[in-house]
DNA sequence: GCAAAAACTATTGTCAACAATATTGTTGAC
DNA sequence: GTCAACAATATTGTTGACAATAGTTTTTGC
C-alpha cells in the first residue's frame, strides 16, 4: 500500500504555529498543495484519500482536510461518494476530449483578448524566443526548458487577456490536462509541430490580428488533440 | 435590516427528519436554494450573509451553512472575507463584460458540438416553436413565456452538446448573469433582434452546418452584448 | 468637546468527541 | 467447500462547545 504519497513538504511545527507572523493561509496552502500533487499525479488518480491519514499526514484537524476536500470535489479532481471517501477522479478518453473542446474555445479567446490587450510590440521577445532558444531546446532533447517556455507563454496570455473568470476556467482545465500535456509533448514530431504552431500564433499576435490569432490557437489545440486521438494508447 | 430575505421554502419538521426515505440529499439541497435565490436575487447584491441567522431560518446546523457558503465561495457567488463574512457578490460593468466575453465563445462551442451531435431534424420542433409561438408571445408581450421558450432552447442545446464540463461551466455563468439576461430582453427592440438570431441559429443547426450556427451563435451573443452597452445605465 | 484607548459585542474560525454507515473478517450451517 | 448471516473494525458524517478576530460603543484624559 503507498501510504507515503503524502507526507508535508517540511513541517517543522507540528505542536505550536508559528508564533508572531501571519499565518491564515494555512488552509489555502493545504488545498494548494493537495491541487498540484493531484494535478502532477504525484497523488496518482484512483487513490483512496482518507481524511484521518491526510490529516496526520499534514499534521491538522480533520475538519480542514474535509474542507479542502469538499473543495477539491467541486473543482473535479476528486469523486466524494457518501460514507466511502474520496479519490483522485480518473479521466477517461471521452472526458479528456471533451475538455479538449473546451480548452479549444477557451484558449483561442484568451490569444483575441491579450492580442487585443496589450500593444503589439510587447510580443517581440517572446515570438524571439520561439523562433530561437525554444528551437535548440527541441533539438537537445531538452524538454523541461520547452515546457518551462510554452508555461511562460500561457502564462503571459492569460495575464494579457486580463479576465479573471477566463483565468480561472483555464487553470481549473489546466489542472486536470496537466500531465497529459507532457505526454502528448513526447509523441513523435509533437513537439517541433507544436512549436512551429506556436510561432504562427505569436506573429499573428505581432501583427495584432486578433481574430488570426485566435483562430490560429484554436488549430493548434485541435491539433493537439488529434495527435491525442492518434497515440492514444501510447499515452493512456 | 431586510433579515427575512431567508425563510425556508415550507420546513415542516424542523426537530426530526423524515425517518423512512432517501434524504441524503439535504446539504445540497441547501446549497442549491441559495444558489437560485441568488441568481434570482431573491437574495440581493451586497447582503450579508450571516451564517448564525442562515442556520437558524433553515433549521441545520451551523456547519452545514458554513460548507455551504464555501461552495458559493468557489462558485464566485458569494465573497468571504475572514472573520467578517460572506457577501453576495456584485458584479460590475467590467466583470459583466468579461462573463459575456466567456459566455460567447462557450455558448458558440455549444451549438456547435449540438449540431454535430444529434440527426438535424431533431432541431425542426424548436425551429417552429421560434418561427411561430415564439413570435406571437413577444407580439403580446407575454415576456415569461418568451423566456421559457429561450430558456427550453438553451437546455436542449447544452444537453445535446452532451459535455459535462461545459455544461458545469455554463450553469455557473449563467445562474451570475439570469437577471441581467432578463433585463437585456426589455431593452427597446431587443426581443425581436434576438428572436431573429436565435431563428438563424437553428436554422443553420437544421441543415447541420456546425460551423455557421457556431458563429451566428456568437454573434447573437455580442448582439446582446452591444445592446448592453449601449444601454447600461438602464440596465444597472 | 474631541480624540484615543479600552471594554464589549457580534461574528466567524477551530476543534475534538460522538453518531452513523460501509467494509471486512469470522463463524456456522448446509 | 461454499454461502449466508453476524460481529468487528474502519471510515466518514454531524454536532455543539470553545477560541479568535473584527467592529462598536463607552469611557477617560486632555
Amino acid at each position: 500500500m503507498p501510504t507515503k504519497i503524502l507526507a508535508m513538504p517540511r513541517r517543522t511545527k507540528p505542536p505550536k504555529r508559528a508564533p508572531g507572523g501571519a499565518r491564515a493561509g494555512r488552509g489555502l496552502d493545504l488545498l494548494q498543495t493537495l491541487r498540484t500533487r493531484i494535478a502532477t499525479q504525484e497523488i496518482p488518480p484512483g487513490a483512496k484519500l482518507r481524511e484521518h491519514e491526510l490529516a496526520e499526514a499534514f499534521g491538522v484537524p480533520r475538519a480542514r482536510i474535509r474542507q479542502a476536500l469538499f473543495a477539491l470535489e467541486q473543482r473535479g479532481l476528486v469523486e466524494r461518494i457518501p460514507n466511502r471517501g474520496a479519490v483522485v477522479t480518473r479521466l477517461d478518453l471521452a472526458q479528456i476530449f471533451r475538455i479538449y473542446d473546451v480548452r479549444e474555445v477557451l484558449e483561442g479567446l484568451c490569444v483575441r483578448l491579450a492580442t487585443q490587450n496589450v500593444p503589439n510590440e510587447s510580443w517581440q521577445d517572446l515570438l524571439e524566443k520561439f523562433q530561437g532558444p525554444m528551437q535548440e531546446m527541441l533539438q537537445q532533447g531538452d524538454l523541461d526548458a520547452y515546457t518551462a517556455g510554452y508555461d511562460a507563454f500561457r502564462r503571459r496570455i492569460i495575464e494579457a487577456a486580463a479576465n479573471p473568470l477566463l483565468t480561472e476556467m483555464l487553470d481549473s482545465i489546466y489542472e486536470k490536462t496537466q500531465v497529459l500535456i507532457r505526454r502528448i509533448l513526447i509523441l513523435p514530431g509533437r513537439a517541433s509541430v507544436g512549436l512551429r504552431e506556436h510561432i504562427a500564433v505569436l506573429e499573428a499576435m505581432r501583427r495584432g490580428d486578433a481574430g488570426e490569432a485566435e483562430r490560429l490557437r484554436r488549430a493548434n489545440l485541435r491539433s493537439a488533440r488529434e495527435y491525442l486521438e492518434r497515440y492514444q494508447k501510447y499515452v493512456l
